[in-house]
DNA sequence: ACCCAGGTCTTTT
DNA sequence: AAAAGACATGGG
Protein backbone atom coordinates (compact mmCIF):
# COMPACT_ATOMS: atom_id res chain seq x y z
CA UNK A 1 0.00 0.00 0.00
CA UNK A 2 1.41 3.83 -0.81
CA UNK A 3 0.16 7.15 1.51
CA UNK A 4 -2.09 9.66 -0.41
CA UNK A 5 -0.93 12.90 1.27
CA UNK A 6 -3.08 16.38 1.70
CA UNK A 7 -3.26 18.99 4.28
CA UNK A 8 -6.15 21.27 5.39
CA UNK A 9 -5.65 24.39 7.07
CA UNK A 10 -6.90 24.90 10.86
CA UNK A 11 -7.86 28.29 9.96
CA UNK A 12 -11.16 26.63 8.29
CA UNK A 13 -12.14 25.13 11.35
CA UNK A 14 -14.84 26.26 14.05
CA UNK A 15 -12.03 27.67 16.56
CA UNK A 16 -8.12 26.97 17.16
CA UNK A 17 -6.64 23.63 17.12
CA UNK A 18 -3.34 21.98 18.82
CA UNK A 19 -2.19 18.94 17.53
CA UNK A 20 0.10 18.35 20.09
CA UNK A 21 -1.84 19.23 23.28
CA UNK A 22 -4.56 17.33 22.08
CA UNK A 23 -2.83 13.97 21.25
CA UNK A 24 -0.36 14.16 24.25
CA UNK A 25 -2.85 14.81 26.72
CA UNK A 26 -3.79 11.69 28.12
CA UNK A 27 -7.03 11.02 26.29
CA UNK A 28 -5.53 9.17 23.77
CA UNK A 29 -3.25 5.62 23.93
CA UNK A 30 -3.40 5.16 20.41
CA UNK A 31 -1.13 7.45 18.67
CA UNK A 32 2.52 7.04 18.60
CA UNK A 33 5.41 9.77 17.82
CA UNK A 34 7.13 9.01 14.45
CA UNK A 35 10.27 10.66 16.81
CA UNK A 36 9.95 8.58 19.52
CA UNK A 37 9.24 11.51 21.97
CA UNK A 38 5.82 10.39 22.77
CA UNK A 39 5.25 11.89 25.99
CA UNK A 40 8.71 13.88 26.79
CA UNK A 41 6.96 17.04 28.68
CA UNK A 42 7.91 20.26 27.77
CA UNK A 43 9.27 19.41 24.42
CA UNK A 44 9.24 22.43 22.25
CA UNK A 45 9.31 20.64 18.71
CA UNK A 46 6.36 18.72 19.65
CA UNK A 47 4.63 21.20 17.67
CA UNK A 48 5.92 19.23 14.24
CA UNK A 49 6.35 15.90 15.01
CA UNK A 50 4.51 13.41 12.66
CA UNK A 51 2.08 11.44 14.95
CA UNK A 52 0.80 8.00 13.48
CA UNK A 53 -2.14 5.57 14.36
CA UNK A 54 -4.35 2.85 12.74
CA UNK A 55 -7.77 3.37 12.49
CA UNK A 56 -10.04 0.98 12.50
CA UNK A 57 -13.60 1.33 9.90
CA UNK A 58 -15.55 4.26 11.17
CA UNK A 59 -19.22 3.80 10.56
CA UNK A 60 -20.31 6.41 8.14
CA UNK A 61 -17.11 7.97 7.55
CA UNK A 62 -14.56 4.88 6.76
CA UNK A 63 -15.26 2.01 5.26
CA UNK A 64 -11.82 0.59 5.46
CA UNK A 65 -9.22 0.35 7.88
CA UNK A 66 -6.58 3.34 7.40
CA UNK A 67 -3.04 4.26 8.53
CA UNK A 68 -2.78 8.07 8.92
CA UNK A 69 -0.03 9.97 9.98
CA UNK A 70 -0.52 13.53 10.38
CA UNK A 71 1.56 16.89 11.73
CA UNK A 72 0.91 20.41 12.22
CA UNK A 73 2.57 23.48 10.92
CA UNK A 74 1.18 26.70 12.04
CA UNK A 75 -2.19 26.76 10.28
CA UNK A 76 -1.79 24.12 8.20
CA UNK A 77 -2.86 20.25 9.38
CA UNK A 78 -0.32 18.21 6.75
CA UNK A 79 -1.52 14.47 6.48
CA UNK A 80 -0.33 10.96 4.65
CA UNK A 81 -3.05 8.04 5.05
CA UNK A 82 -3.91 4.92 2.93
CA UNK A 83 -7.38 7.08 1.74
CA UNK A 84 -8.78 10.54 2.50
CA UNK A 85 -7.82 11.79 6.06
CA UNK A 86 -9.95 14.47 6.19
CA UNK A 87 -13.33 13.13 7.33
CA UNK A 88 -11.63 10.66 9.78
CA UNK A 89 -9.05 13.34 11.43
CA UNK A 90 -11.93 15.56 11.81
CA UNK A 91 -13.99 12.25 13.41
CA UNK A 92 -11.21 11.74 15.44
CA UNK A 93 -9.44 14.62 16.91
CA UNK A 94 -13.12 16.02 16.63
CA UNK A 95 -12.21 18.81 14.38
CA UNK A 96 -16.24 19.70 13.48
CA UNK A 97 -16.33 20.52 17.27
CA UNK A 98 -16.46 24.37 17.63
CA UNK A 99 -14.90 25.09 20.25
CA UNK A 100 -15.20 29.01 20.34
CA UNK A 101 -18.81 27.71 21.35
CA UNK A 102 -17.52 26.25 23.79
CA UNK A 103 -15.16 27.92 25.39
CA UNK A 104 -18.29 30.53 25.60
CA UNK A 105 -20.17 28.14 27.93
CA UNK A 106 -17.13 27.70 30.17
CA UNK A 107 -17.77 29.25 33.31
CA UNK A 108 -15.97 32.28 34.98
CA UNK A 109 -13.23 30.53 37.23
CA UNK A 110 -9.66 31.65 37.58
CA UNK A 111 -8.13 27.91 37.28
CA UNK A 112 -10.05 27.41 34.47
CA UNK A 113 -9.35 30.00 32.85
CA UNK A 114 -5.60 29.76 33.23
CA UNK A 115 -6.05 26.17 31.92
CA UNK A 116 -7.98 26.63 28.58
CA UNK A 117 -5.51 29.31 28.07
CA UNK A 118 -1.99 27.55 28.67
CA UNK A 119 -3.50 24.90 25.88
CA UNK A 120 -5.45 26.66 23.80
CA UNK A 121 -6.67 24.49 21.00
CA UNK A 122 -6.76 21.19 22.68
CA UNK A 123 -9.69 19.66 21.61
CA UNK A 124 -11.25 16.47 22.95
CA UNK A 125 -10.54 12.81 20.98
CA UNK A 126 -13.13 10.37 19.67
CA UNK A 127 -11.43 7.23 19.98
CA UNK A 128 -12.84 4.14 18.63
CA UNK A 129 -14.50 2.02 21.05
CA UNK A 130 -12.78 -0.89 22.43
CA UNK A 131 -9.59 0.59 21.97
CA UNK A 132 -10.27 3.25 24.37
CA UNK A 133 -11.86 0.83 26.89
CA UNK A 134 -9.25 -1.19 27.31
CA UNK A 135 -7.28 1.93 27.10
CA UNK A 136 -8.69 2.76 30.48
CA UNK A 137 -8.82 -0.51 32.03
CA UNK A 138 -5.16 -0.40 31.56
CA UNK A 139 -4.97 2.99 33.42
CA UNK A 140 -5.75 2.00 36.89
CA UNK A 141 -2.73 3.16 39.04
CA UNK A 142 -0.99 3.50 36.23
CA UNK A 143 0.90 6.65 34.76
CA UNK A 144 0.45 7.88 31.49
CA UNK A 145 2.96 6.99 29.29
CA UNK A 146 2.60 4.12 30.52
CA UNK A 147 -0.15 3.33 29.76
CA UNK A 148 0.75 4.40 26.30
CA UNK A 149 3.15 2.07 26.03
CA UNK A 150 0.84 -0.55 26.91
CA UNK A 151 -1.47 -0.04 24.50
CA UNK A 152 1.73 -0.24 21.74
CA UNK A 153 2.89 -3.14 23.22
CA UNK A 154 -0.49 -4.68 23.02
CA UNK A 155 -0.59 -3.81 19.26
CA UNK A 156 3.07 -4.97 18.15
CA UNK A 157 2.24 -8.48 20.24
CA UNK A 158 -0.94 -9.02 18.58
CA UNK A 159 -2.55 -6.70 16.23
CA UNK A 160 -2.35 -7.10 12.68
CA UNK A 161 0.60 -5.74 10.92
CA UNK A 162 0.10 -3.20 7.66
CA UNK A 163 3.11 -2.62 5.57
CA UNK A 164 2.94 0.96 3.71
CA UNK A 165 5.87 2.04 1.87
CA UNK A 166 8.29 -0.38 3.39
CA UNK A 167 7.10 0.66 6.90
CA UNK A 168 5.15 -1.48 9.57
CA UNK A 169 2.15 -0.27 11.06
CA UNK A 170 0.53 -2.35 14.04
CA UNK A 171 -2.96 -2.45 14.37
CA UNK A 172 -5.07 -2.62 18.08
CA UNK A 173 -5.74 -5.91 18.19
CA UNK A 174 -9.71 -6.76 18.13
CA UNK A 175 -12.19 -8.06 20.59
CA UNK A 176 -11.30 -11.89 19.73
CA UNK A 177 -7.26 -11.56 19.11
CA UNK A 178 -7.28 -10.35 22.80
CA UNK A 179 -10.29 -12.65 23.97
CA UNK A 180 -8.12 -15.35 22.63
CA UNK A 181 -5.02 -14.58 24.54
CA UNK A 182 -4.51 -15.79 28.01
CA UNK A 183 -4.02 -14.08 31.55
CA UNK A 184 -0.10 -15.12 32.22
CA UNK A 185 0.57 -13.52 27.68
CA UNK A 186 -1.53 -10.14 28.60
CA UNK A 187 0.89 -10.44 32.19
CA UNK A 188 3.94 -10.65 30.13
CA UNK A 189 3.56 -7.42 28.13
CA UNK A 190 3.43 -5.56 31.68
CA UNK A 191 -0.25 -5.16 32.16
CA UNK A 192 0.16 -6.63 36.11
CA UNK A 193 -3.28 -6.98 38.01
CA UNK A 194 -5.31 -5.53 34.99
CA UNK A 195 -4.29 -8.59 32.41
CA UNK A 196 -7.47 -10.62 33.38
CA UNK A 197 -9.77 -7.82 33.13
CA UNK A 198 -8.59 -7.33 29.78
CA UNK A 199 -8.70 -10.92 28.51
CA UNK A 200 -12.53 -11.32 30.43
CA UNK A 201 -13.50 -7.43 28.88
CA UNK A 202 -12.38 -8.33 25.62
CA UNK A 203 -14.19 -12.16 25.75
CA UNK A 204 -17.27 -10.17 26.94
CA UNK A 205 -16.89 -7.53 23.39
CA UNK A 206 -16.22 -10.62 21.35
CA UNK A 207 -18.86 -12.38 22.35
CA UNK A 208 -21.42 -9.03 21.39
CA UNK A 209 -21.22 -6.82 24.32
CA UNK A 210 -20.52 -3.41 22.54
CA UNK A 211 -19.57 -0.48 24.65
CA UNK A 212 -20.86 1.46 21.99
CA UNK A 213 -24.18 0.36 23.05
CA UNK A 214 -24.25 2.94 25.25
CA UNK A 215 -23.97 5.65 22.96
CA UNK A 216 -27.95 7.52 23.23
CA UNK A 217 -28.57 6.34 26.91
CA UNK A 218 -29.33 9.08 29.46
CA UNK A 219 -25.52 10.37 30.53
CA UNK A 220 -25.88 8.62 33.88
CA UNK A 221 -27.46 5.41 32.97
CA UNK A 222 -24.51 5.11 29.97
CA UNK A 223 -22.28 5.18 32.98
CA UNK A 224 -23.78 2.50 35.07
CA UNK A 225 -24.19 0.66 31.58
CA UNK A 226 -20.15 0.77 30.58
CA UNK A 227 -19.13 -1.04 34.56
CA UNK A 228 -20.86 -4.25 33.40
CA UNK A 229 -17.11 -5.18 31.82
CA UNK A 230 -14.40 -6.38 33.94
CA UNK A 231 -12.10 -3.93 35.08
CA UNK A 232 -14.29 -0.87 34.75
CA UNK A 233 -16.07 1.31 37.56
CA UNK A 234 -17.77 4.44 37.47
CA UNK A 235 -14.24 6.31 36.73
CA UNK A 236 -13.27 4.32 33.51
CA UNK A 237 -16.37 4.69 32.55
CA UNK A 238 -16.65 8.31 32.55
CA UNK A 239 -13.58 8.21 30.17
CA UNK A 240 -15.19 5.78 27.94
CA UNK A 241 -18.20 8.02 27.04
CA UNK A 242 -15.75 11.22 26.95
CA UNK A 243 -12.85 10.00 24.97
CA UNK A 244 -14.76 7.61 23.15
CA UNK A 245 -18.45 7.99 22.60
CA UNK A 246 -19.32 11.42 22.93
CA UNK A 247 -20.69 12.69 26.87
CA UNK A 248 -18.99 15.78 26.87
CA UNK A 249 -20.15 16.16 29.99
CA UNK A 250 -18.83 13.32 31.53
CA UNK A 251 -15.92 14.46 34.01
CA UNK A 252 -13.78 11.58 35.53
CA UNK A 253 -13.19 11.88 38.93
CA UNK A 254 -9.52 10.92 39.09
CA UNK A 255 -6.44 11.45 41.40
CA UNK A 256 -5.86 14.93 39.66
CA UNK A 257 -9.52 15.88 39.81
CA UNK A 258 -10.11 15.08 43.16
CA UNK A 259 -7.22 17.04 44.31
CA UNK A 260 -9.07 20.19 42.32
CA UNK A 261 -12.46 19.23 43.92
CA UNK A 262 -10.20 19.74 47.70
CA UNK A 263 -8.27 22.78 46.34
CA UNK A 264 -10.44 24.92 44.61
CA UNK A 265 -14.16 23.34 45.03
CA UNK A 266 -14.84 21.77 48.10
CA UNK A 267 -18.37 22.58 48.00
CA UNK A 268 -18.64 19.89 45.42
CA UNK A 269 -17.14 17.45 47.54
CA UNK A 270 -20.22 15.47 48.20
CA UNK A 271 -18.61 11.87 49.61
CA UNK A 272 -20.28 9.63 46.54
CA UNK A 273 -19.03 9.54 43.33
CA UNK A 274 -22.75 9.99 41.70
CA UNK A 275 -23.50 12.99 43.66
CA UNK A 276 -19.66 14.51 43.63
CA UNK A 277 -20.16 14.04 39.65
CA UNK A 278 -22.67 15.98 39.23
CA UNK A 279 -22.07 19.14 41.67
CA UNK A 280 -18.56 19.12 40.06
CA UNK A 281 -20.49 18.73 36.10
CA UNK A 282 -22.49 21.94 37.35
CA UNK A 283 -19.31 23.56 38.43
CA UNK A 284 -17.64 23.31 34.88
CA UNK A 285 -20.60 24.50 33.20
CA UNK A 286 -22.54 21.07 32.14
CA UNK A 287 -22.84 20.07 28.45
CA UNK A 288 -19.43 20.74 28.03
CA UNK A 289 -18.25 20.26 31.49
CA UNK A 290 -15.72 17.03 30.21
CA UNK A 291 -13.62 19.73 27.78
CA UNK A 292 -13.42 21.18 30.70
CA UNK A 293 -11.91 18.61 33.05
CA UNK A 294 -9.95 17.93 30.39
CA UNK A 295 -8.15 21.08 30.23
CA UNK A 296 -7.73 21.00 33.68
CA UNK A 297 -6.36 17.49 34.41
CA UNK A 298 -3.56 18.52 31.14
CA UNK A 299 -2.90 21.60 32.95
CA UNK A 300 -2.51 20.60 36.84
CA UNK A 301 -0.60 17.54 35.34
CA UNK A 302 1.19 19.65 33.39
CA UNK A 303 2.67 21.29 37.02
CA UNK A 304 0.02 24.64 36.57
CA UNK A 305 -1.07 26.01 39.88
C1' DA B 1 14.47 0.84 49.89
C1' DC B 2 10.25 3.32 49.59
C1' DC B 3 6.48 5.64 47.29
C1' DC B 4 3.36 6.52 43.77
C1' DA B 5 0.63 6.11 39.44
C1' DG B 6 -6.18 8.93 35.03
C1' DG B 7 -8.97 2.47 40.21
C1' DT B 8 -11.45 -1.76 40.66
C1' DC B 9 -12.72 -5.82 43.12
C1' DT B 10 -13.48 -8.34 47.24
C1' DT B 11 -14.10 -8.65 51.96
C1' DT B 12 -15.19 -6.67 56.26
C1' DT B 13 -17.56 -3.22 59.47
C1' DA C 1 -23.84 1.67 52.34
C1' DA C 2 -19.24 2.94 53.65
C1' DA C 3 -14.43 1.70 54.75
C1' DA C 4 -10.42 -1.21 54.41
C1' DG C 5 -7.11 -4.32 51.95
C1' DA C 6 -5.21 -6.55 47.81
C1' DC C 7 -3.52 -6.08 43.54
C1' DA C 8 1.52 -5.73 39.52
C1' DT C 9 5.02 -3.08 37.85
C1' DG C 10 8.47 0.44 36.53
C1' DG C 11 10.38 4.91 37.45
C1' DG C 12 11.58 8.58 40.70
Amino acid sequence: MEFETGSLACSDLDGPFDLQATVESGQSYLWDRADGRMYDSMDVHGGEAWYETVVPPIEDVSDERMVVRVRQLDDRLEWEATGDAVPVLTHLLRLDDDLDAIYETTPDDPLLERAYDAYEGMRLVRDPPFPCLVSFICSAQMRVSRIHGMQMALAESYGDELEVEGRTFDAFPSPDRLADRTEAELRELGLGYRAPYVQRTAEMVAGGDDPADAVGMEYEAARERLTRFVGVGDKVSDCVLLFSLGFLEAVPLDTWIQSAIADHYPDCDRGSYRETSRAIRRRLGGRYAGYAQTYLFHYLRGGGA
